[in-house]
DNA sequence: AATATTTGGTTTATAATATAAACTACTTTA
DNA sequence: TAAAGTAGTTTATATTATAAACCAAATATT
């Protein structure tokens, strides 16, 4: 048994905290996001534009009652994204 | 529910992967390593570097039929770490 | 009504990490 | 004895993660 590899967007604990939330919940808020994985607003802002950019989430701009929110739904990329990477990581787990 | 803390001495590709292998054979020349996880020398000669400062592996230099050898031997707290470091995996795959 | 504070972020600068390239030291082979 | 191979280490660079500083607008305070 090798080794696979492990997703690079993946392999970083405050995107794959963002993802795993994002994979119960599909559609989340900035604000949650952000409280659920305990980051600051600007790790939180470069790590989801990164998910973004690899198609991984879509991140959805607008306005609730006067302040702006910002929304990241997964995309089916990142399911299949996210799944890939926990079977690559059962080969390290010796399972 | 929330995410454990991923130890950033494991969460690392090449780190995991050697330490994946010391939980299995306990005992591993350099040479073993590099063929099992393709990584380049010089990588993982600073990745066992760091494992051993951080106290999950032991290094030991001597030298096997002229050449220089370099066997690398998992620690109890290696070990510990380890299981940790799955363990925390797990808060984030949603099981 | 001006000013201070809070909300909800982004951008930028810096620190930490991973990796490859270059190098060292020695051995074997041609 | 020169070339090539073994077994690594060191160093330089690219990538990543993170925090600090900043921005724009809303709400609260005096």
């Amino acid at each position: 048994m090798e080794f696979k590899e492990l997703d690079p967007i993946l392999h970083s604990q405050l995107r794959l905290a963002v993802m795993s939330l994002l994979i119960s919940v599909k559609e989340a808020e900035f604000t949650f996001l952000k409280e659920k994985t305990n980051a600051t607003s600007g790790n939180l802002s470069v790590q989801i534009s990164k998910l973004k950019e690899a198609g991984y989430i879509e991140i959805i701009k607008q306005f609730n009652n006067n302040y702006p929110q910002t929304i990241c739904k997964i995309t089916p990329e990142g399911i299949i994204a996210f799944e890939n990477y926990v079977k690559a990581l059962q080969s390290y787990m010796t399972l």
